[in-house]
DNA sequence: ACTTACCGCTTGCAGTGCCG
DNA sequence: CGGCACTGCAAGCGGTAAGT
């Protein structure tokens, strides 16, 4: 009875939930030949996820319908849908065998059963099953053939869950290697923090090493994982290389001389990347089989997929360099000269992540004139180009609000971009990076000013690195007087209160931390909403706790729901939600729980 | 008497599917 | 494709108990 407690709670229904509905979802075959597992067998419809349907179970609709079936059907016929399908009404679930899938499905039939009460329970022993007519049987095969399928994606997701836990885990260990090595090299630096800042910046090296420019210029060929394989043709993640053989052999998207060999990367076209490097004493296996030209929607998901994994795995300088390849910057800005840290021997796409780099790296501020001077040469050479491109380019200004003496006087250089790039590269080299906590102790009037600008006004503020193609946009989108000579770099200290924003808090607090939190990571600071920046909108704001702040929440709530005021600091550091948020969340928890509590015959 | 925290419940925003 | 209906869920509201 416990069990069936269990069974009905919020947690374990959760982490169902969550196994259900993992991001990167591997194409399922069925017998549409679209990618809908999850049926209901009563309304004839099919939803690609598990919570849609759920949706769709609770909707009047199918409650309607399920209620007149209920009235109208035979009991062989509800004996018959109880075998035929797990859900509620005729709903078509994945129903695995004896497998760790098998118990979670097991629990799904418990939720639907719990779920609805009317629903006859499935007390009959299998013998029963037999005593169906033969046109009842043939359905009965049919649908078995559907689950078999389901339950065939439903593993294969399980499996790259599986993977992407080692792959975390794999990654972990990694980077803790090379932090033990380098605080064992160093000698006297056995700083914890700045061993792992080391061994962060190492990690990302030995990405760029084992593909040594294209890992920047195609980030999508970062490994999923050190242990995963991924089929080029349907896109489905294997748990090994031998099981990505077995799958490209029957795989129903492979034409019929494909392989998997290595391609030559372009823009268009991903490529399989397979390669050991040993430095010192690790190594890293990669091997990601990509695929050719996707459908817009598919490699968008699959992009976003990608810059999730590189920002939980590598950080902003990645998936920064992802964005701009993604985006197709002018060239001559984003691509032709790249900035090189002499620290760590790196070479960064644009200033912007360079900047980012030496700033959470190295603690290091570029001077603001040399960003300045940067801006402004990208600005007029995107502006160059949109002059030739577009014509409608002075409307476009005009419904921004540009003055007319500003569109008739953009400023000018006197020299070529490529000298003033020159310049630019040369005072980076000469040395022109200075400090941050120098500036903030020692010259606190005109370069403290120039390096920090005060917080208030806050215009809106630039945080995370954005490539100078976006920069570029969201300026030419707002207010008249951003479009002038001055321009905030972006990274810099922000021009904002930054502890008005508990999640930008902590992310700022990470140098003074060992790990960078994929919370924290993840969570889209509340000003960059749309919502945030029209602060005067009656709207009252609504937060969004991702998924890996839930997990943290819920591993909280396992255990106590009812936290004390150090579990919610705790939970507050951990995920970057403001107390408040986190004591609303426990409060709605609780209050869900004992309504499904009440709800549940149990 | 006042404050504080908790709890039950409602409100309102946002996302999604359905339908004409 | 736009409007509508439905739903999930964070935030808000009001009542109540406990503490001072």
């Amino acid at each position: 009875s416990i069990l069936l407690v269990h069974y009905n709670s919020v947690s374990h229904l959760h982490k169902l939930k969550l196994s259900l509905n993992e991001p990167i979802e591997p194409e399922v075959p069925n017998d549409h030949g679209d990618n809908k597992p999850f049926k209901c067998g009563l309304c004839k419809v099919a939803y690609s996820q598990q919570s849609t349907l759920d949706t769709h179970m609770r909707s009047v609709l199918h409650q309607s319908r399920a209620a007149k079936q209920d009235t109208s059907s035979s009991t062989t016929d509800k004996e018959e849908g109880e075998q035929l399908v797990l859900g509620v009404g005729g709903t078509i679930l994945p129903t695995p065998s004896p497998n760790p899938v098998q118990q979670q499905q097991q629990q799904q039939k418990q939720k639907h059963q719990q779920q609805k009460p009317l629903q006859p329970q499935p007390s009959k022993s299998p013998a029963a099953t037999t005593e169906v007519p033969p046109q009842h049987q043939q359905q009965l095969l049919q649908a078995q053939q559907a689950h078999l399928q389901a339950q065939q994606a439903y593993y294969q997701q399980f499996q790259f869950q599986q993977a992407l836990q080692l792959q975390q885990l794999h990654q972990a260990q990694l980077q803790q290697q090379i932090a033990a090595q380098l605080s064992g090299v160093a000698g006297q630096n056995t700083d914890p923090n700045v061993a792992a800042l080391l061994s962060q910046d190492l990690s990302m090296m030995l990405m760029q090493s084992f593909s040594p420019s294209a890992a920047m210029m195609y980030p999508a060929q970062i490994p999923l994982s050190p242990s995963m394989y991924s089929c080029a043709l349907c896109g489905s993640v294997l748990p090994s290389h031998e099981a990505l053989a077995q799958h490209q052999q029957t795989c129903p998207k492979a034409p019929a001389s494909s392989t998997s060999t290595a391609t030559t990367p372009t823009s268009e076209k991903l490529s399989l990347a397979s390669t050991s490097v040993t430095p010192a004493t690790t190594t890293v296996t990669t091997s990601v089989v990509s695929k050719p030209l996707e459908a817009p929607n598919a490699r968008r998901i699959r992009t976003s997929a990608i810059q999730r994994k590189l920002l939980e795995s590598y950080g902003f300088d990645l998936v920064q360099q992802f964005n701009e390849s993604a985006m197709g910057l002018p060239s001559s800005i984003a691509y032709e000269d790249k900035f090189f840290c002499e620290g760590c021997r790196k070479e960064f796409s644009s200033i912007w992540v360079y900047k980012a780099h030496m700033e959470e790296i190295h603690k290091k501020l570029l001077p603001n004139e040399v960003i300045e001077k940067y801006t402004q040469l990208f600005k007029d050479e995107l502006k160059d180009e949109e002059d030739e491109d577009d014509d409608d380019l002075s409307r476009t200004e005009e419904e921004t609000g540009l003055q007319p003496e500003e569109k008739s006087n953009p400023v000018k250089l006197d020299q070529p971009i490529k000298a003033e790039k020159e310049d630019i590269k040369e005072a980076l080299v000469n040395g022109h990076v200075t400090n941050p906590g120098e500036h903030m102790s020692t010259n606190q009037d005109q370069s403290a000013s120039e390096v920090m600008p005060p917080p208030p006004p806050p215009p809106p503020p630039q945080v995370f690195p954005v490539s100078p193609y976006q920069l570029a946009m969201m300026q030419a989108m707002q207010s008249p007087s951003s479009t002038g000579a001055s321009v905030t770099p972006p990274t810099a200290t922000p021009p904002f209160p930054v502890s008005a924003v508990p999640g930008v808090q902590h992310m700022h607090n990470l140098p003074q931390q060992p790990s960078i939190s994929p919370a924290g990571m993840q969570q889209l600071p509340p000003y960059l909403d749309p919502n945030y920046l029209q602060q005067k909108s009656p709207k009252r704001a609504r937060t969004r706790i991702t998924d890996d702040q839930l997990k943290i929440l819920r591993a909280y709530f396992d255990i106590n729901n009812s936290p004390s005021e150090e579990a919610i600091a705790e939970m507050s550091a951990k995920s970057g939600l403001p107390h408040k948020v986190i004591k609303h969340w426990f409060r709605n928890t609780l209050f869900k729980e004992r309504q499904r509590n009440k709800d549940s015959p149990y």
